[in-house]
DNA sequence: ATGTCC
């Protein structure tokens, strides 16, 4: 059944697909992004609607295929954890910085060439690196457990949640704990990225995207296994396949499930707090200023929110999508952000512009949040065949982008590889979502290797 | 995304 042939649009830039599919599902996308859109997507967004408790689903613009669902999907549930849907890197995100240093110093080569190498002095760099941030093992729970907490940080401040409570009966498990020990202020590899910016303003930003390291992913692995066996047990498979796995509410796995989802998302909290500190002094030796967070926030989650345009309490799975939350949101409610809502971080590719969103209440039709980047549009491999190493590093010099400090440019992370930020961001605004309060320039990007 | 196969 040719599922894209039957969604039709239904205004304020959405598409609604009803036939075919367990219940509705929105799909946010301008009429360019739904041309492109193969229907391979929307056997994936099928996929998304077949959880047992699934109240609610939403496609954001810049979904592609990924692991059972698309990347850039919100799943409400009542209760049902589901594991594809969060996805391997637990926790995975953002977070931003900006300065009041004028962007021409930015701009002089032997300035950016020096903060990038002072960044990748300070910050480990590429998968299967340890990170710089040693910790022993009481000091590692104390992070896994309490996050933002763990590292002093003023509650509600920086962050979209200082830290999700994990139960004291839950054990971290040995595996994961072992590889996520040694991986504190590390960045990782393949779209994770440390990124210099400068604002309409022309002042320097800085925007991060890292996740979890071998920690999330060494936890999804074990609980996507788990879930394999648990369904095999009780002979249910879903239409999504083998690997679209979930645990229901009765069954201790979802206890356990949903701890380890929560010390993912606080390794990755902490991680990216870590690295904040790393950057932030090499900013300040380099460009002799303080800057200052804004804010951090993962779009590889599943938590318990308050949905108020579903009337209730539900568990939310963003898999490469960013919540939303407009002034007035009740979970925003004791936080600096309730009057505003939260910053949304939304970085393009590394010779494209990122933004810094708020959302608008239009932001209720899509279960609060918007997309996550802009979405691939060519895999690794095939960028490898399409792009040479000297295009993609001539790419980016006239760009007028230095990559780790003037060394090649990964040619599978190259801008060709992904859709204009415009495009998207353009879906978001025109669906009324969120509005553009920065638009940032790429100046230096420092990325890690596979 | 990921010590990209314990």
């Amino acid at each position: 059944m040719n599922l894209k042939s039957l969604c039709r649009p239904i205004g304020g830039g959405c598409y609604l697909l009803e036939e075919g599919v367990r219940i509705p599902v929105r799909i946010f996308m301008n009429e360019t992004l739904f041309a492109e859109a193969e229907e391979a997507l929307f056997q994936q967004i099928k996929n998304a609607t077949e959880f047992p408790d699934v109240r609610d689903v939403v496609i954001t613009p810049d979904a592609h295929t990924g692991y059972v669902v698309p990347v850039g999907c919100v799943i409400a549930t009542e209760q049902t954890l589901c594991q594809a849907p969060v996805g391997y890197d637990i926790g995975c995100g953002m977070m931003a910085f900006r300065s009041d240093v004028d962007k021409g110093k930015g701009l002089d080569d032997r300035l950016r060439r020096r903060f990038s190498e002072e960044v990748m002095d300070r910050v480990a760099l590429g998968v299967g690196e340890g990170g710089k941030y040693p910790v022993d093992e009481k000091k590692f729970e104390e992070i896994v457990r309490f996050g933002a907490e763990a590292l002093g940080y003023e509650r509600g401040n920086a962050s979209e949640r200082d830290f999700i409570p994990v139960d004291d009966r839950w054990k971290i498990p040995a595996k994961p704990k072992s590889r996520g020990i040694h991986q504190l202020r590390s960045l990782g590899g393949g779209n994770h990225f440390i990124e210099l910016q400068y604002d309409q303003e022309e002042h320097l930003w800085v925007m991060v995207h890292t996740g979890s390291r071998g920690f999330g992913h060494g936890m999804a692995t074990e609980y996507i296994q788990r879930g394999k066996e648990y369904l095999r047990q009780k002979g249910i498979r879903l239409a999504g396949g083998a690997e679209a796995t979930y645990f229901s509410p009765d069954s201790p796995l979802w206890f356990e499930y949903k701890n380890a989802v929560a010390a993912g998302a606080n390794f990755a909290i902490a991680n990216r707090l870590l690295i904040w500190e790393g950057v932030g002094r090499a900013f300040r030796k380099v460009f002799g200023s303080e800057p200052e967070l804004v804010y951090e926030i993962s779009h590889n989650l599943v938590q318990e929110e308050e949905v108020p345009a579903l009337g209730g309490k539900f568990w939310v799975h963003r898999k490469g999508a960013t919540r939303a939350f407009p002034a007035g949101h009740p979970m925003l409610k004791g936080t600096r952000w309730y009057e505003t809502g939260h910053p949304i971080l939304i970085p393009g590719s590394m010779g494209d512009k990122s933004y810094i969103l708020y959302a608008e209440p239009g932001a209720e039709r899509s279960l609060y949040s918007v997309n996550h980047g802009c979405g691939r549009r060519m895999s690794r491999s095939a960028a490898k065949q399409q792009f040479t190493q000297s295009y993609v590093n001539r790419q980016m010099a006239t760009l007028n982008v230095m990559v780790n400090a003037g060394g090649n440019v990964p040619i599978d992370e190259s801008p060709g590889c992904y859709k204009p930020a415009e495009d998207v961001i353009a879906s978001v605004v025109g669906a009324g979502l969120a509005r553009v309060a920065y638009v940032l320039t790429p100046i230096a990007s420092i990325k890690g290797n596979d």
